[in-house]
DNA sequence: AGCACGCCGACT
DNA sequence: GTCGGCGTGCTC
């Protein structure tokens, strides 16, 4: 008998020993018994086994063969990211895996083979009556799959048994397609510029950073550079945010290269169409893999390149579980595997500005807009200090939306609030509709007839008068989207107006519905939140208005300001695409703040160098490293006093190590829980996560040890406070 | 994380 | 007398 190492998903570091009658290969997914329940376990070789009582061992119950081991590439990722995040490997492997991978049980994979004609086949062409048959006989003196196959013709399987039984058609091993490019457009000088410098370095570990204003065409680099790529016979890793854009993004590959694979992976496929497209990329079948940020951890034998886009996106950041970050899980992937590493943003990250000012990215740089005659938008600073507002809006913003729609020219309103007012406030004891659950407010959602939290996505209904003193004065206080939808076709009643948030957008077809609206010139007016201000391509835009931004300088989050900035150029980009010169107006009651100073001159690189100069100030990131270490309870005192404790018995920090809190999180009540955090800051993230792994045993006794109910976790890289 | 074992209060 | 509360500890 043989003693394997098997992780299992579950949250403690060590792996389990189980005996089997012959050794198993690393990555063997393996059926065992565990406690009293059955578990999926993955085989680890290079883990040795505990020392334990061989009679207490436990066989291991079924070996799972439908698929080959999962590759050494992917165990050797998860080792690092366990590592890396501090998280343990066990549950690190069971993340990395799509969802019908961890359960208990094997697979069934669709039939991927191919079939091709015989000689016999060949030598006998079906009567030239039957029309499908026909056609499917011409198809199949190339390898074709069944399921390609089937788009020929719908009596694709039946044609395809009979032949397998009387020897006319036989499977071959599959084989790539021809690559095939279509409308490839020509690139400016700039765009060319950028293309040769990554295509110069094919064939090692080079990060660039490619950053491209929006409209610079950054995507037309990405596919001539994937060109290359699958016409080397390679593997793309294509990594972008999580929204609801993928759809016009994915259909531009899959035009450029209508006969490559391209797999598309996010949270919402189906199990068994995640594992499909997990297996393409695994097994070379798939040329490009695009994904959100769980992509980051397909195997792709093949990977030629790696591309991040958008890569200042939070969305890249896990929020719980493993909280690994996929731009740079995409950056270690692109190193390990030799081959380089785009990370494209109009706005990068000052981790990524860090980085290419130190020289360790180059920095490709695309200033012009790809439609010669688009120009910048000019932005105008509206100072509301001395304006009266008509529902939140001043009157040259009124008038020149009023002007944009007598031009017939859409409009976009941005304002980063849904519902209809941010707050209900009684007009007599100063009551407000707070939410019982967590340390915010509950939003006026008039069209639900509901106040509703944004955090906890508690509701309820809307109170008739004040719930303290009865007077039935309540008043919204604040606007929001819906709000504003509504004072807008009051003010512009010819105005056609279209809102996007989340309440508008919630399925797929809304979405579909909406954007079709659009681009059939059928809206005047857009108002809606940041969803507005994420890629989509809304055509041409010639005014936006972005209201209540100054929300962002007052936060107590040192990254708050970081992301308005980018938030910002990111919206008055929308402005002035194609042909109509753009227009911006911001609402604002501090004009002279640097941030929208920098706005106003487009000058990103000037602002993201003073904000860094900030940080390095402050030790903050990228100038240092961050862990934070949360604790919440039903209860603050009971989260604060666990850390309390663990600091006590953490004794004297190791020298250029600080410690802050334990301190309340910025929002301290959520979800009825409340939560403290302790932040570990440091030069050196060596020295950092080294001592921290140390400390990781005691973490865990006294974690035991604290009150029911308390729940920590370590966030590496924290973007969130 | 689950899930068992284990020792103290109000019920058929 | 038993059902069940959640404290404690283990899972190869």
């Amino acid at each position: 008998m043989t003693v394997i190492s098997v992780w299992l998903d579950v949250p403690l570091r060590g792996a389990f020993a189980y005996l089997h009658g012959r050794p198993l290969e690393s990555g063997q997914r393996v059926l065992v018994s565990f406690g009293n329940r059955q578990l999926c376990g993955v085989v680890d070789n290079t883990v040795i086994p505990d020392d334990i009582a061989p009679e207490r061992l436990k066989p291991i119950l079924q070996v799972f063969d439908a698929l080959p081991p999962l590759p050494d590439s992917l165990l050797q990722q998860v080792r690092f990211a366990a590592r890396y995040y501090l998280h343990p490997q066990g549950q690190t492997l069971f993340t990395a895996l799509p969802t019908a991978l961890r359960e208990p049980r094997d697979v069934r994979l669709p039939d991927r083979a191919c079939y091709q004609l015989t000689a016999q086949g060949l030598a006998a062409p079906p009567t030239a009556r039957s029309t499908a048959k026909l056609a499917l006989w011409q198809a199949l003196h190339e390898p074709q799959e069944r399921e390609t196959l089937r788009r020929v013709h719908v009596q694709a399987s039946a044609y395809l048994n009979a032949g397998l039984a009387s020897g006319d058609i036989a499977a071959v091993p599959w084989q790539a397609p021809a690559l095939q490019i279509d409308g490839e457009l020509t690139l400016n000088e700039e765009q060319q510029q950028a293309l040769d410098a990554v295509a110069a370095k094919l064939a090692c570990f080079a990060p660039f950073l490619l950053h491209g204003i929006t409209g610079s065409g950054k995507t037309e680099v990405y596919l001539q550079l994937i060109a290359r790529v699958l016409a080397a016979g390679r593997q793309v890793l294509v990594v972008i945010p999580e929204i609801n854009l993928t759809p016009q993004l994915i259909d531009r590959f899959a035009r450029r290269f209508p006969a490559t694979r391209i797999v598309c992976l996010h949270s919402n496929l189906a199990d068994g169409e995640r594992l499909e497209g997990w297996c393409d990329g695994w097994f070379g079948r798939a040329g490009i893999v695009i994904g959100t940020r769980l992509a980051v951890f397909t195997p792709l034998p093949q990977l030629g390149l790696v591309i991040v886009d958008e890569e200042h996106d939070g969305s890249f950041k896990q929020q719980d579980g493993l909280r690994y970050h996929a731009r740079d899980l995409a950056v270690w992937r692109a190193h390990t595997a030799n081959v380089p590493v785009l990370l494209g943003s109009a706005t990068p990250s000052l981790e990524t500005v860090a980085n290419a000012d130190a020289g360790r990215y180059r920095r490709l740089t695309l200033h012009q807009r790809a439609h010669g005659s688009a120009t910048l938008p000019q932005v105008g600073l509206v100072d509301i200090r001395r304006q009266k507002l008509v529902e939140g809006l001043a009157a040259p913003v009124i008038d020149a939306l009023a002007k944009a729609l007598e031009r017939r020219e859409m409009s976009l309103v941005f304002i980063n609030r849904r519902g209809y007012s941010p707050v209900l406030a009684c007009t007599a004891c100063g009551w407000t509709s707070a939410c019982k659950h967590c340390s915010a407010r509950m939003v006026l959602h008039l069209s639900a007839r509901q106040l509703r939290c944004h955090h906890c996505g508690a509701h309820e209904r809307i109170p008739l008068q004040c719930p303290a003193c009865g007077n039935p004065d309540v008043q919204p206080l604040g606007e929001g989207t819906q709000r504003l939808e509504a004072a807008l076709q009051r003010m512009l009643p010819e105005a056609r107006i279209l809102r996007i948030d989340r309440d508008s957008t919630s399925s797929k077809a809304a979405w579909d519905a909406i954007y079709q609206r659009v681009h059939a010139g059928e809206v005047d007016v857009l108002v809606g939140t940041q969803m507005l201000a994420k890629g989509h391509d809304f055509g041409a835009l010639s005014l936006v208005v972005v209201l209540g931004s100054d929300g962002g300088l007052y936060s107590a989050d040192f990254r708050a300001g970081e992301r308005l900035f980018a938030q910002l150029m990111q919206v008055a980009g929308r402005a002035g695409r194609a042909e109509v010169p753009g227009r911006v107006l911001l609402q604002t009651q501090w004009p002279e703040h640097p941030l929208y100073q920098a706005l106003q001159q487009h000058d990103f690189d000037g602002y993201a160098a003073t904000m860094l100069q900030e940080r390095r100030e402050a030790g903050f990131p990228p100038a240092g490293f961050q862990v934070l270490l949360r604790a919440d309870a039903p209860v603050y005192a009971d989260a604060e006093a666990f850390l309390n404790t663990l600091l006590a018995q953490l004794g004297e920090l190791p020298q250029g190590l600080n410690v802050f809190g334990p301190a309340p999180a910025l929002m301290v009540r959520l979800a009825g829980r409340e939560r403290a955090q302790l932040t570990f800051e440091a030069d050196s993230r060596q020295a950092l996560h080294g001592w921290l792994r140390a400390q990781l045993p005691l973490l865990e006794q006294l974690a035991r040890k604290a009150v029911r109910g308390l729940r920590w976790s370590l966030d590496v890289d924290p973007l969130e406070m």
